[in-house]
DNA sequence: TAGATTGTTAATCGATTAACAATC
DNA sequence: TAGATTGTTAATCGATTAACAATC
């Protein structure tokens, strides 16, 4: 994971994980090697953009040959941060936030999951995939021990700026927000990537609404 | 809603749904008013940002005085098809499927759910908000009266591409895809929205794993 | 009126694509 | 070897920012 001086653009980055995507598809599948341009066929993409991306990255490909589908997946897995070890904490297990901790593919993304929290009586006590979910003193307390790479939010809207402060107060540097709301200033230092359904969805329906005229 | 000439970025778009939902948040604080600086200042975008995505569909705002709150939010529900009266079908009522029918707003995006659709004759009959889950024969049945707009395509990953086509051939020419696969080929005519779960981690722990360095 | 702020045109910046020498 | 395909440099394209006349 040779890193180059200049660094890659946002956009890059997440077409680093489509990339891993299709190339994991391809090492189920038995391929062995895969050019730019092959790759870029599958995805919607030039070799040129595929090269561009890879190649701010490190040199993961060989002349007249193109890229070895295990190594060049080992490699991204690298880059996002797969081999990191990084931990995370759930925050607020309602139904979205059930919904990952019963599903979601922690493992595929290198994140171990250590807690999940409530505030609800009722939700506290019950248990995910092994993890049950603990207070907010609980939380509070183990924020003290250690504080875990990411938090995870899923709050509801009306406790989402809040909580979000309450974390970053305690140490916490990177928030996966499913709040649907801005959860900190812009340009704060916290790291954020935003799960905006209602965007998603209102994107789509932009588009829907053209093609319709 | 008066469009221009040239089209809008997808970026573009996909900022005018985070306009709404600050908007939204300031009608129901009171604020009449809003200029592009001071909306620019809450979301961290440049007035000129702001100015020259909404003034690529209309001229909403009044020299000196800036944005009407009110007005600029319902503009901007329009251009996100709010008032399109668009339908949607869910299909696949796993966690996801299950957590967007209990929980989603559809109405927010005006968007009508018409109905839901699995395999698995245990969740089948189950009902979420007035809908009850119907099976894979009723849904064929039910695309041959009537083509919804929009399908929300929650099935297991195994089933996504299959899924996928066999309503693509039935007459659906939207997917709100919540399999994380690409599941259409590129440049396929289908107006696709996906929401990649593991692509946003991955993105976010790249960032995470860089700054730990 | 004077100050504020729009919509738009022009300038800048960054990202994508094309081209090509290097080389497996 | 000849063909294929990389990584990289240069050209193009598009998106963001700055500037400003218009005007409320």
């Amino acid at each position: 994971m040779r890193s180059k001086g200049f660094r890659a653009s946002d956009n890059s980055i997440r077409r680093l994980s489509k990339y891993l995507r299709e190339l994991k598809e391809m090492e189920k599948r038995g391929i062995e090697k895969v050019s730019s341009y092959v790759l870029g066929e599958r995805l919607g993409h030039t070799p040129s953009q595929i090269r561009q991306d890879l190649s701010s990255f490190g040199d993961f490909g060989y002349q007249g040959y193109g890229y070895n589908v295990s190594s060049l997946r080992r490699s991204l897995e690298d880059i996002l941060g797969k081999n990191s070890e990084l931990t995370a904490i759930l925050v607020g297990a309602g139904n979205i936030g059930k919904a990952l901790l019963e599903n979601f593919p922690f493992d595929e993304c290198g994140v171990r999951l250590l807690g999940a929290y409530d505030v609800d009586p009722a939700v506290i006590g019950t248990e995910f995939r092994g993890i049950a979910v603990q207070s907010q003193a609980d939380l509070d307390e183990e924020l003290t021990l250690k504080v875990p790479d990411i938090a995870i939010l899923c709050v509801p809207k009306t406790a989402a700026v809040e909580t979000a402060e309450h974390l970053v107060e305690r140490g916490i540097r990177a928030i996966w927000n499913y709040t649907n709301t801005e959860i900190l200033p812009p340009y704060s230092p916290v790291i954020l990537e935003n799960v905006h359904f209602t965007d998603s969805l209102q994107t789509l329906c932009h588009y829907v609404a053209e093609a319709k005229k």
